[in-house]
DNA sequence: TCGGATGTCTAGCACTGCTAGCATCGAGTG
DNA sequence: CACTCGATGCTAGCAGTGCTAGACATCCGA
């Protein structure tokens, strides 16, 4: 291999994690809207073309900024799961890294689960971080399942908490009752 | 009141409806995204500037039809809850008639619940619709209470059943284990 | 029949995502 | 060293968006 391509891809995927980091800054600071292809252009200091010769349109650039979250939120429920040895004390701390995370990084879960940017879920060759991310779930469910499905019981656990997120986010619950709803949940879940 | 005068507001009230239920099947046919204001004033046979002479922007329009929603979702949930004397069957007919609406009117459903419309939740003066619909779920929900709060649990459960609408509307959930689900949520809820 | 108010439309603004086509620059070859 | 030629990034522009100012017509009451 030349040595100058290789520093040119070097400089390109610099570049890639530039615009990515780009998005998801604006997004966290003045949402969504307020990333469109002029301003990203604008702060990574090229012109908007450059951003279509690393992704093929926007809703990439937004489905990256989601796959990199996701990744983030596995690790937190991984950190928050493994912390405790008892069972309800690791479904409790991962039910609150989960909703703590999406409502102190709202931009970030719209991209990831509200958005629609389909990820392809539940195929086989869903991205590692998705995998990595249901795997935490089913990890701390596993013990409660009794007769029950694991996964199914997971997914019932998740709809359980992304409802909960959303509509904290949308301010459709009460905000001084949120400990008290994750409690009710839990308490009905084991 | 001069007749003519009520004349004109007839037909003002009529042309609103004309507007809202343009904008609904629109929505429903082809999506949101396919709703603009153009293609919405050329359905309704008028310029762009009569929506504004009824609705102060784009989102007024969607908020209507959301509402609407709100209060057709109300009607089937009390008609599904009024259908069954035993609590248990109530609440599991008034769970599939909620995720059944998510399902097959997708589009409304974003409107009512996923979109950002504000609709003023929770607040005293919320729409009388969305008193009424949370209303249904509250009164399936109240035999189930034991210790716990109501409407701390009815909010529990809405989560939980609009956490699966929404996952389920992204593909995000297995599509064969539905029914599975439904049921597991239930059995852990009662 | 006329004046004025009411209503509606045309035309346009500032913005969006996206792209065609043109410079410019640098690497490899004679 | 000179030159070609391909890669790279830019300017400019397209079609579409939500929304509005101002011209125009139409109809009512006097």
């Amino acid at each position: 291999m030349v040595p100058i391509q290789e520093r040119r891809e070097r400089e390109r995927a610099e570049r890639h994690r530039l615009i990515v980091d780009a998005a998801r800054e604006l997004a966290e600071a003045e949402g969504w809207d307020a990333v469109t292809t002029r301003r990203l252009a604008e702060r990574v200091e090229y012109s908007q073309p450059v951003l279509y010769s690393h992704f093929k349109n926007k809703d990439a650039i937004v489905r990256a900024v989601a796959l990199q979250a996701i990744g983030d939120l596995a690790e937190r429920m991984r950190a928050a799961r493994t912390a405790h040895r008892s069972p309800a004390k690791a479904l409790r701390a991962l039910a609150d890294a989960y909703l703590d995370f999406a409502a102190t990084r709202p931009a970030l879960y719209d991209a990831m689960f509200v958005r629609e940017v389909d990820l392809s879920f539940g195929t086989a060759e869903s991205p590692p971080e998705l995998r990595a991310a249901f795997g935490e779930l089913v990890a701390v469910v596993e013990p409660f399942a009794g007769d029950d499905d694991v996964e199914t019981l997971t997914e019932v656990l998740w709809s359980a908490l992304h409802g909960q997120a959303t509509l904290n986010q949308g301010r459709r619950l009460r905000p001084d009752h949120h400990r008290a709803r994750v409690e009710v949940l839990l308490s009905r879940f084991c």
